[in-house]
DNA sequence: CTCTCCTACAGGCTAGGCCAGTAGTCCTGT
DNA sequence: ACAGGACTACTGGCCTAGCCTGTAGGAGAG
């Protein structure tokens, strides 16, 4: 217990909480060890133990593992491993330096150019009066000088309820933060808020068409262009 | 408090964890209290007590909030509610009451025609021979008189690996136990497993010949064919 | 040979305690 | 009067110790 091994005397921003390191720690005795799915954890116990550490804060670690889904913890038997660890590493990367950015775009492109297709197939007029909000709303922010970000989330929210595709608008949410960055990055630039829009009323027409290969169409083209500037950087 | 709710006579395995359901109480009242990003969350404490849990549970729980990302726990402060309670509501969303059918096949026919696309374009050759051993897995396990379930869902790992695209594979991951509903359901007809195997193989070509667009075509169809059968129901 | 029951061991959870960081307050020296 | 520093009343972080419930494998009875 006294040999408490000291990593950082400082570490003023860094907030190292133990279960975190318990998690890396696992996730390599994981990979160390060569366990494939289906193999058991060593017991509560005995892991406390050889972390030096209490069986509260190993629980913790091991919660947080079941939630990052790499182990599912079974009453009376034991933590058995989930999938290959490369998910386990896979989220890690995700939530630690968040990735970068081209794989962002590449799921959002995924996901919006089928949405925007779906949206004009399945569009009611309730929809498309709240993509319009959306784009009024982006160019109200925009002829005040502002960046118009709001409405540029506020349309692609639409898009996405328009389609009617829970799971997929789930999606979205999940990777909403990240796609959020990625505007304001590319809003930023100078001339960029207006192109912006201009591709927004391309999709939204394509959208009130009910033109499902044109939608895609625009939708493809419109992400290309917020992620080529974002890319530039 | 609450007299022992039973939701589901459903889940067979059922494994109530307390932490679970803290997470979910704890949801609720994040909502219900109108709670915005940047709010602190009532003291460990005080919440324990309230909960009727002690502080061992409830630390569990916020935990499994700070993986999920809708709380940051700040050692002095407090647990400070991170982005929009909508996030935590799509996770609660997808694990509980599971979507429907249609909607998941939707989600994943989009996200694995385009994985397929990109694995044709970046596999590797060790991607590739990750391919073949689940097709020879899948092989054996029919040959054995099983439905394959195990070689199907290495093979679609794999296809996702070869795409080099971690965030559309977490997204994967994300709906993974959905997709493995599916799988089961679309195996269980006679003869599927076979018909199943031969599209893998379509689609193992494409991505050999590093063709996109015929792998993405491949995709396409096979996931057509495993639902159609699903939806029958 | 089979079935039942027993038990060692797995995780689940609680209680209570001490340590460490944070921030507001109040007291003191200028 | 005011600026600075210490006090203090919180916050979470982690630990020890223990008892509970669930699981599974082996021993014994039939």
């Amino acid at each position: 217990m006294t040999d408490a091994v000291d990593p950082q005397p400082l570490g003023r921003l860094a907030r190292p909480r133990l279960y975190e390191q318990l998690v890396e720690q696992l996730l390599g005795y994981i990979e160390s060890a060569r366990l494939r799915p289906g193999d058991l954890l060593p017991a509560e116990r005995d892991l406390a133990e050889r972390l030096g550490v209490s069986r509260a804060t190993l629980a913790q670690a091991l919660v947080a593992l079941e939630v990052l889904g790499v182990i599912d913890v079974q009453h009376g038997t034991g933590a058995v491993l989930r999938h290959r660890a490369s998910v386990a590493s896979v989220i890690k990367g995700l939530r630690e330096h968040r990735s970068r950015l081209p794989d962002i775009v590449e799921a959002r492109s995924t996901l919006e150019v089928r949405l925007a297709a779906l949206a004009a197939e399945r569009r009611t007029d309730a929809d498309l009066a709240a993509i319009d909000d959306a784009l009024r709303t982006m160019q109200a922010e925009i002829d005040d000088g502002d960046r118009g970000a709001h409405g540029d989330e506020l349309f692609h929210q639409a898009v996405t309820g328009a389609a009617h595709s829970p799971v997929m608008a789930q999606l979205m949410a999940f990777i909403g933060e990240m796609v959020l960055e990625t505007r304001l990055e590319s809003l930023a630039q100078p001339g960029r808020p207006e192109q912006s829009l201009v591709s927004h009323r391309g999709i939204a027409e394509a959208i009130r068409a009910r033109d499902a290969a044109a939608a895609a169409d625009a939708m493809q083209r419109h992400i290309e262009l917020v992620s080529d500037v974002a890319l530039l950087q």
